[in-house]
DNA sequence: ATGACTGCAAAGACTTTGCATCTTT
DNA sequence: AAAGATGCAAAGTCTTTGCAGTCAT
């Protein structure tokens, strides 16, 4: 059997970064919450730990908004809500993003495909930009 | 009053080709598709065109998958399939794609926040990936 | 003529990667 | 010592943009 090593402490730090937060954070944002605490961190490391993470099923990707990828480290289903002024993502409670399995079948009976996940996300304006903009 | 242009015949090629395939095409796929029938064209100018497209609303942007934006002419609600393997995205017959509109007011109520629009992709693998994978 | 559109190439933004070095086991 | 992880910087990919020239009205 191979012995995998799956630790260091950089790598934990990133991961305890990205799950202590709800921001739903870019590569950057988690490197520059983690610059002060590791000086001599490198934001390519951030770059292969997640994905290291996102391989491992410890993380999900979220797409790509505006230029940078996002990540949520809660990979149970849930939909998100994308402010399209200051790309803040929020979860949306309760259970707007479940589909019958009935409809992962019909998709693959219509379009003869296989189905294997879903993305359900709502786009707008965010409170504070929604003040921001009354001003 | 003012009087917008807007024509150009590299526009109207740009359009043509956009609205004449089901591929949800990326910017460059469009330009590959016109490099023959029209030799000068400039990438940027696809660019530049389908940005006036999206503010237009003639076009949808349907989000980065692969690294690479993709967008739709069809701009009525329908919801999309992404294979994984090979990013070709196709349209999902039937209602899948829509929300009562208590949905985006249950959102708005709980969130704080304004909805405009809402996304849904499902991921998995295509026909064709399929049987690739199958040999 | 005027304002809009375009080609070209440079610049930007984000992400990936090669290699030498450092860590963990 | 061996396998893996990292720093650093270069390279890669996609997209945007400045500017001079072109096109439609």
């Amino acid at each position: 059997m191979e012995t995998k090593r799956n630790f260091s402490a950089k790598r934990e730090a990133i991961y305890k970064v990205i799950s202590s937060t709800n921001t739903h954070p870019s590569a950057e944002w988690i490197y520059d919450q983690l610059r002060q605490e590791i000086p001599d961190l490198s934001l390519g490391t951030v770059y292969r730990n997640l994905s290291v993470f996102k391989q491992n099923g410890k993380i999900k990707s979220l797409g790509v908004f505006n230029g940078q990828e996002r990540f949520d480290y809660d990979t149970s289903p849930h939909s998100h809500f994308v402010c399209e002024c200051c790309y803040e993502i929020i979860d949306i409670p309760g259970g707007v993003s479940f589909f019958e399995r009935n409809t992962y079948r019909y998709i693959e009976r219509e379009c003869g495909v296989h189905v294997e996940g879903h993305s359900i996300v709502f786009f707008g304006k965010c409170k504070k930009c929604i003040i921001k903009d009354q001003r």
